[in-house]
RNA sequence: GGGGCGGUAGCUCAAUCGGUUAGAGCAGCAAACUCAUAAUUUGUUGGUUGGGGGUUCGAGUCCCUCCCGCCCUACCA
């Protein structure tokens, strides 16, 4: 019998700024899987989890719904309940970290890290938007790039592939703050930091000490720990909605403070209800704490959050389980594309059951991304769980059902055996969050007693009569393998497991998993009732297109009713006035695309040959290739500015220009014309 | 600019320290079976492991170089 161990688990706390995605259920069907398993194995574990409740885009959502930030976060926090609820996430606790809790314990580890003398004072200038009444974080302000002008630009960073450059916001020519359209002003503020190369010595020897997955500890060596740590900005001013400073007012706790702390209010709000002491989890050599978290917040859980931990005393994590994002179909989630499928959208049409195994199957102990694949997820679904797993019992359970199983294990030729020896492999495939490998494990299992059913043929026993008690004996091995099978995959699908205990008569629930090592004899068999539904591509469509639907609904900007943000104006306010002379002198031509080439040297340009009718062509390079593939762009029809000085590129002469709009990057529309334009003709 | 990760069959992924002929599943093809949700079983077609070079008795794996993709770069969460 291994030693129990005591195992507190967290998934990163979503934002209660929107709903809950499939993007986010990668996460929390991981973390539960791990905790189910853990459960199942035995050991103590608790899954705690919040919903993150402060900063600046709250305070936005808020009121844009014309509501206190209270109110909204507490809607958006039963939605989350409900979401998870409803794709069988089960938390042992599910707080906010506005709570009492977070705040009392934000002050205690405040002040021990102040004790330690980590935190200092410093001014900074910050653009501030008078509209609003707020300082501007960098994404809610964009600009011209003060380095290549390119407009409409980021507030820290160019997005101009050429450039690249980072700056600060207030750097930016003719800034822009996103929230109100207001021209920002630079205003002075102090702002608390913590100095964390102070800590230095510490982080790097725990990022090394076995927590983080490889890639992970060499990318904070290679980016963050090579040099001196810089001071973290860990307060801002008001107004800002979030808890104040007790011994600095005015100022507010920084989102990214008080965030992982509520993952230890959480835990508080959890020892309260059963009597437990919060210093026996958090402050206990006994307690192995695992963090689940997605890879664009690694530095926050990996460099902040164990600095914050040490400082003041708590433990810390012994893992830091790091996750890539979802894909679908190979791209991003879109809303356009309706594949930015809300939980609830997904529930709507599909069994959750299928979204859990289907990302068990592909999650692997690394990083990478993992990609949902339609057509593959009804494929692997059907074919796995109901075309092998279910179909152990709905082809056996039926032909025992008024004698149930057998009395005494009969001879299977070694099947429950292998079984219950690979239990071990795929028991360190989920300890190492190697769902992949513990699901092909299984279903091994399956192949090989699916090959023992088709041997063993007892649809012939049954005919007859002399045979029954052979009958009996296969569905009995038939039964038990597949009582084994859903025990090791009880923690991917837990309502399989409830359905087969009913099935079975034998419950399969924490502390189980050794049942997977003895088969069962003699109980009654239930009538057998379908256990799990195919999937059907028409469901699938279906829950695309709602969530197609959903997107235009909410998107203002796509809807029909023309409601179009003033964004792009004022990135790039309207030209001096010009005459139509002025105008003329730019002779614009339609003009159509005869092929089109990527330069390879070049991030951004592609060549295209332009006729404009006739033998006339002119070579083009066009800073398109992050929004067109080349063969797409061949016999199109385009506006072109036809008399452009040319110009001697790296590549190649450029005889003009491609008209098109749109910030840049892979956000660029050449124009086209209406159907009957005709290459050569002039634009007026 | 700096940094991290990756590129293996049509698709999704394996391959322990560098070690037999690079393996599975799905899809495809052929057959068997009829208990089961068009399920299952058997057989089978798919590969210059992104390109080039090197080290080695031996390279998907190590080194160099080039190409391609994704991600990160601390006052967005």
């Amino acid at each position: 019998m291994t030693t129990l161990r005591k195992i507190l688990v967290t998934s990163a706390l979503p934002y209660a700024n929107g709903p809950i995605h499939i993007g986010h259920l990668v996460e929390y069907i991981q973390t539960d899987i791990w905790v189910r398993f853990q459960k199942l194995r035995g050991h103590r574990c608790i899954y705690l989890c919040a919903d993150d409740t402060h900063g600046t885009a709250i305070m936005i959502s808020a009121k844009k719904q014309g509501v206190t930030e209270e109110e909204f976060i507490a809607g958006t926090h039963e939605e989350h309940q409900r979401d998870f609820a409803g794709f069988d996430i089960e938390f042992d606790n599910y707080g906010s970290t506005n709570s009492d809790e977070n705040r009392q314990l934000c002050g205690e580890i405040w002040q021990k890290i102040r004790a330690a003398g980590l935190v200092k004072e410093k001014d900074i200038e910050q653009l501030y938007d008078p509209e609003a009444g707020t300082f501007l974080a960098d994404r809610f302000v964009r600009g011209t790039c003060p380095y290549c002008k390119k407009p409409d630009q980021n507030g820290d960073h160019c997005e101009n592939p050429k450039c690249l450059k980072t700056f600060e916001p207030n750097e930016l020519i003719d800034p822009v703050s996103t929230i109100s359209g207001a021209t920002p002003e630079l205003r002075t503020a102090k702002h608390l930091f913590i100095e964390l190369e102070q800590l230095h010595g510490f982080l790097n020897e725990w990022t090394k000490s076995g927590p983080l997955q490889d890639e992970v500890a060499n990318y904070l060596n290679g980016h963050f720990l090579h040099e001196p740590l810089r001071d973290w900005d860990i307060s801002r001013p008001a107004p800002y909605f979030g808890f104040e400073i007790p011994d600095s007012p005015g100022n507010y706790w920084y989102v990214w403070f008080d965030a992982p702390i509520g993952y230890i209010a959480s835990t508080k709000q959890w020892c309260d209800r059963h009597g437990e002491n919060l210093d026996d989890w958090w402050r206990s050599d006994d307690v192995e704490i695992h963090h689940f978290i997605g890879k664009d917040i690694t530095y926050f859980h990996t460099l902040f959050w164990p600095a914050m931990l040490k400082s003041a005393g708590l433990s810390l994590p012994k893992k830091v389980r790091i996750h890539g994002f979802l894909t679908v179909g190979g791209k991003k989630m879109s809303k356009r594309d309706g594949t930015f499928v809300k939980a609830e959208t997904y529930l709507n049409n599909l069994d959750p059951s299928a979204l859990r195994y289907y990302y068990a199957a592909k999650l692997g102990p690394r990083l990478d991304d993992i990609d949902l694949n339609l057509q593959e997820f009804v494929d692997k679904v059907n074919s796995d769980l109901v075309g092998k797993v279910v179909n152990l019992a709905s082809r056996s359970a039926k032909f025992v059902q008024s004698v149930g199983l057998s009395e005494t294990y009969p001879d299977d030729g070694g099947l429950f055996v292998q079984g219950a020896e690979a239990g071990d492999l795929i028991s360190d495939a989920y300890e190492n969050c190697d769902y992949a490998r513990a699901m092909r494990l299984i279903l091994e299992c399956a192949d090989r007693a699916n090959t023992f059913v088709e041997d063993a043929a007892p649809w012939n026993l049954r005919k007859d009569e002399s045979k029954q008690q052979q009958l009996q004996d296969v569905c009995t091995v038939a039964l038990n393998s597949f009582r084994q099978i859903v025990i090791y995959l009880s923690p991917v699908l837990p309502r399989l497991a409830d359905q087969t205990a009913e099935l079975l008569n034998d419950p399969i629930g924490p502390g189980d998993w050794d049942k997977s090592k003895t088969p069962l004899t003699g109980t009654p068999v239930a009538k057998f009732k379908h256990m799990m539904k195919r999937v059907e591509m028409k469901d699938v469509e279906k829950m695309i297109d709602e969530s197609k639907a959903e997107a235009e609904a909410s998107e203002p900007t796509a809807s029909s009713q023309y409601n179009d943000s003033d964004e792009a104006l004022k990135a790039e306010p309207l030209a001096d006035e010009c005459t139509i002379d002025d105008f003329m002198k730019v002779d614009l031509r339609v003009a159509r695309v005869l092929t089109a080439e990527e330069v390879p040297e070049a991030r951004k340009l592609i060549k295209l040959t332009l006729s404009l009718g006739g033998d006339v062509q002119k070579t083009v390079f066009a800073g398109i290739k992050a929004a067109y593939k080349p063969e797409d762009l061949v016999g199109r029809l385009v506006v072109m500015v036809a008399n452009l000085k040319p110009r001697q590129m790296k590549f190649g002469l450029s005889e003009g220009m491609v008209c098109a709009s749109g910030p840049g990057g892979a956000d660029v529309f050449v124009l086209g014309v209406d159907e009957g334009a005709v290459p050569g003709q002039r634009v007026h």
